[in-house]
DNA sequence: CGGCCGAAGACACATATGTGACGCAGGCGG
DNA sequence: CCGCCTGCGTCACATATGTGTCTTCGGCCG
């Protein structure tokens, strides 16, 4: 219970830390006691509908962590035969959600799982945005003063939505209890002036240089099919999508927009998008690539065959699609 | 019903023993996905009953893991053992703070939300001192005119230190708008024939008395370790701590030693404390003790023994301390 | 060969859960 | 000072869940 400290009285200190508490709470008696949500509520002398939102919450926010023990025998199969195929170091492939669901929260969640076994303490840790990442975000096992870094590899969004790139990032640093640094400019600029006086800036020039130094990088990836959820959030101008698909790009990794062979592609764009350089990219020693969906397929084929994936973590359907 | 092609392998193949695999994917679609019982029999072929065993069975055998993040988690958990393995109405447990930091603000801060929130309007409160309490005393939510009453169940001492009793009566008293009683004597006097002449005198033996109308008794304890807080204030003299060791007394709560095992220590001490009854203290309808720091394990063992615990508000390492 | 037995399904029902509608109070800006 | 608006609590209801009972089915044993 993390009551107020010292002096300061629980409502002066704030609701957030109680509020954490009770939630803990609240989930250590639905949970592991299996208490009813009416007998928690009226345990703690709470409304049923509060201790179901909290729950519900605690769900979201990853303060709850449900994790299945045994290999799912087809997934697991699937695995090796990506390993073996790709020349992976590693596959972690998990069942794909109903058709019309998000498959990002659940291969998000495979990853969150994967960095929070693999990421070594004080270790760096890079990452850029998207929907896979902030679901990776909610499932880290909490750290404590392991002295772990986090790297933002792209610029932000002005518009803040719901997977805005600077939240992915805090996300992360907050669950590892990191150090986190930002590119404090935009995901791609209107000029490439614009773009060449950013990187040559001194705050951001820093944290690109930091790619260097990363231990891991946890990347996801964007891919320039009709679902492509860059196109539908309006990151991705359609007229700059249909201009890209005809330079033939089949999808985005960290400002990198590559071609089914995983060669760069030559567009515009690339000379006004803020972003680590591959072959910095491809020196950190381990480089996770988190992406599911049937119709991410290419550009995982892509990311792979440019040398940027030791680990893929995808689901089922994009796996078979890899394998086919 | 869409059907993915890596279900259809795994019916289609047949597990009789219907391995892990099946259970697996149950969970991952129940627990990650948040499908619904029935969903997930439909979409693979099973009754609804059958998907229910089989995510009981998965819980009971710990296939999937529900683990609770955040700093909270495991104070929640000794919450309960401690409940349990002493049959408590209620525990509360507060992270430890950095060692070398004094615990007792915490655990009193713990206190003092716990008294505001459970000490019914009108209600009567009995407190003894020490930091635990003092601390308890800035951390209670203000009332204005409830009729609360705070009565003080300790002597006072005559250097006025900055956890006097009297001080943290009064500070209770004004927190609360209560009404508050002293008693106006020293906590231990120099003889017994001085203490009997107290106890019996007016103003003392009706505070005394006042126990017996007591809706709740907040007590914190004191251990006789070496890191005793009353050995290093001076309360207690080197001698007299010696002494009690020797006679067994691993702590003192309310004017009470108590060797390990809950039973009051036969010294000399005792006829000269001024302190309400133990089997007065014992019908006191909710008794709490606020005591925190490792080293007070065992003297929290012996309230617990002595029956003069309902509530325990106590830290992780003596919380850990008490279920070894 | 026939009956026994256990596993698993169908059905039913009592709870538990999630969610929307409504209303109240406290904070805030006009 | 007043009205709006957000957040929360209450109520109500549609689902979801857990569990019992009865039945069926298939294997096993006498």
């Amino acid at each position: 219970m993390a009551v107020g400290v010292g002096q300061v009285t629980a409502l002066e200190s704030g609701e957030a830390p109680f509020d954490a508490a009770l939630a803990a709470r609240i989930c250590w008696y639905y949970f592991k006691e299996g208490q009813t949500q009416d007998a928690i509520a009226q345990r703690l002398g709470l409304t049923r509908k509060r201790v179901n939102r909290m729950l519900s919450d605690a769900r979201d926010t990853g303060l709850v962590q449900i994790t299945i023990a045994g290999p799912v025998a087809p997934c697991v199969a699937l695995e090796c035969r990506l390993v073996e195929r790709f020349g992976l170091r590693e596959a972690v492939v998990v069942p794909s959600p109903a058709e019309g669901t998000d498959v990002r929260s659940v291969v998000g969640a495979a990853a969150g799982w994967w960095i929070s076994e693999r990421l070594p303490p004080s270790g760096s840790l890079g990452i850029n945005w998207g929907g896979t990442i902030h679901a990776a975000a909610q499932n880290l096992a909490r750290r404590v003063g392991q002295g772990n870094t986090v790297v933002l590899l792209c610029g932000g969004l002005a518009e803040s939505t719901a997977i805005n790139p600077y939240d992915n990032a805090a996300s992360f640093a907050r669950a590892l209890d990191a150090t986190c640094y930002y590119v404090t400019a935009p995901m791609y600029t209107e000029t490439q002036a614009l773009r060449d006086a950013l990187v040559e800036s001194d705050p951001v020039r820093r944290v690109l240089a930091m790619v260097e130094t990363l231990d891991l990088a946890l990347m996801s990836a964007i891919d320039l099919t009709a679902r492509s959820k860059a196109l539908e959030y309006g990151v991705i101008s359609r007229d700059l999508w249909r201009s890209l698909r005809e330079a033939g790009a089949v999808g985005e990794i960290c400002g990198h927009y590559l071609d089914p062979a995983g060669r760069p592609v030559d567009h515009p764009i690339a000379d006004r998008t803020i972003r680590p350089h591959l072959d910095a990219l491809r020196r950190v020693p381990q480089r996770v690539l988190a992406a599911g969906g049937r119709h991410k397929a290419p550009v995982i084929r892509a990311a792979i065959a440019a040398g940027l994936v030791h680990v893929l973590i995808t689901d089922e359907a994009a796996a078979q699609n890899l394998l086919r």
